[in-house]
DNA sequence: GGCATAAAAGATATAAAACTCTTTTGTTAT
DNA sequence: ATAACAAAAGAGTTTTATATCTTTTATGCC
């Protein structure tokens, strides 16, 4: 397993799909999201309700619906949908799973650690949702195989 | 749920332990090394069985028998652990999950993930499995609560 | 209003990870 | 040899993550 669970990789790929998507405006629905991504339709489904709840993204129902992001979204960190679908634990636990492990009761490992933890949580923070429009655009890079 | 699995946070505590108490020499057994790292006993016999099968640890069974390690264990990196366990996918995985990402076909998060996989790598890999015998003995760090 | 569309919600299924219990095998000491 | 010890092995169970299927609700269009 990497460093996120698949729930969150979908997530993310899915959000980065929608934002490039609806870029110049209107919806995407569910289907063309998950071919888009690569990922089962019905449990993302599930994955983008939750995001929705959570205010992450948008959604319309009926003829014309589908998901979509509202302008402030593309200037949200990454890291808000890490927290969302994957809580605060990758940035802030204990690389060895000691609950009680501190600066003052620290792991073996803690220091260290710390250092990775940050590095993590500075990049998912500086970047943004849309920032990555662009080379989707020019096919530089892609969000599935 | 943190960087590495559940499985791969016991195998580290437990064999810091064990570099830790054997030390001096002699072994440990099984019950001393869950209570030492708090964790559910038999789940970690089976998790020592799979370390000693990959020459990770050695025991031996019998009166006076346990786990130890030889002398070139402790000068191994923790790296050694990481891939017994979880596999090498934490080290080269997309942080997207991808399976077809790679230089040429990068994913959006494709660059910045490679500095954290670097770096986690990096930091197993100079890290031994018998560096920190002494701030254990000196109480600096805990391997539980 | 009635119909088509599309997400939301609910219920269920499958697989993997985490954990437990019991039996077997090998070792040591008497 | 036999009794006690301790890990190895085998066979579960429970829990969590992942995935699927069905029904309901909201919306737009005619």
């Amino acid at each position: 397993m990497g460093v996120f669970s698949k729930t969150c990789e979908y997530a993310m790929r899915a959000v980065f799909f929608i934002a490039h998507k609806t870029a110049p405006g209107g919806r995407v629905g569910i289907k063309e999201i998950a071919n888009g991504i690569d990922s089962p339709e019905h449990f993302l489904a599930k994955i983008l309700q939750d995001l929705s709840r959570r205010g992450i993204v948008r959604s319309a129902k009926g003829p014309n619906g589908g998901f979509y992001l509202d302008e402030s979204a593309l200037k949200r960190p990454l890291s808000d949908i890490v927290e969302a679908v994957d809580g605060k634990g990758i940035f802030l636990g204990c690389g060895l799973g000691i609950k009680q492990c501190s600066e003052i009761n620290p792991c073996p490992l803690h220091h260290e650690f710390k250092a990775i933890r940050n590095q993590i949580h500075h990049m998912m923070y500086k970047t943004t949702i849309g920032e990555f429009n662009e080379d989707l655009d020019l096919g530089i890079t892609a969000l599935k195989k």
